[in-house]
DNA sequence: GCCATAATTGCACGATTGTGCAAATATGCA
DNA sequence: TGCATATTTGCACAATCGTGCAATTATGGC
């Protein structure tokens, strides 16, 4: 596990662990279709730009896709990534892969 | 999904998403046994007060447990636990249980 | 009791972060 | 073209966070 990768997935989780951040994973996770930014206000009590600055966060990791459509921009979550980064971490904690690091077991 | 709920998730996923805090998170990964704070001092270059500190936190949000054995403290990661929350969040997001919220589909 | 080692705590500091407001930008529509 | 709506950006500010150092506490061994 070098420090590129830590820092990484480390990114990754900072970007979930935030309230309002998570708040608007779990808000998309209850759409079937994307959803505008505007309409993912209402889910946090914060100003539009707290939202679109969070957004582009959630963009940033990939935890989060969007399209442009018109002057508004649909998001939706990567819901099978980022399941599956959660899951391979899950993984590397409870099957003890991480043993092959430096300490060479 | 609650607003507690969400802010417990979101402090376990903060906990995680701190390079220094999730390196140790990966070296305790990599023993079968407990280590002491000491010991982990190593694998993250900070003064030993710092890892102090960090242990507590992932302590707090139950990523790790600690014995005290004479004037040492051995910590262990708890594997299953974290592994069960990580696998818990990625099954909602992916499988969608979580639109059982206010939209109620 | 005295000293060495392990770990925590208090303090200070710089960096990052989350936030709101106002202004700017982008785009659609009449 | 002009206006309304969606989104981003600049700015400021308070709060949180990670850190090192020094002092303190806790404990074991002599």
């Amino acid at each position: 596990m070098n420090a590129a990768e830590t820092q990484k997935t480390a990114d990754f989780l900072k970007a979930l662990g935030e309230f309002n951040r998570l708040s608007l994973v779990y808000e998309l996770c209850r759409c079937e279709s994307s959803q505008n930014a505007m309409c993912l206000c209402d889910c946090c009590s914060v100003d539009a730009s707290v939202v679109s600055r969070h957004l582009k966060v959630l963009a940033e990791r990939d935890i989060v896709t969007f399209d442009k459509v018109g002057r508004e921009k649909t998001y939706r979550l990567n819901r099978t990534e980022v399941a599956t980064q959660l899951r391979e971490l899950a993984d590397l904690i409870e099957n003890r892969d991480c043993k092959r690091g430096h300490h060479d077991v």
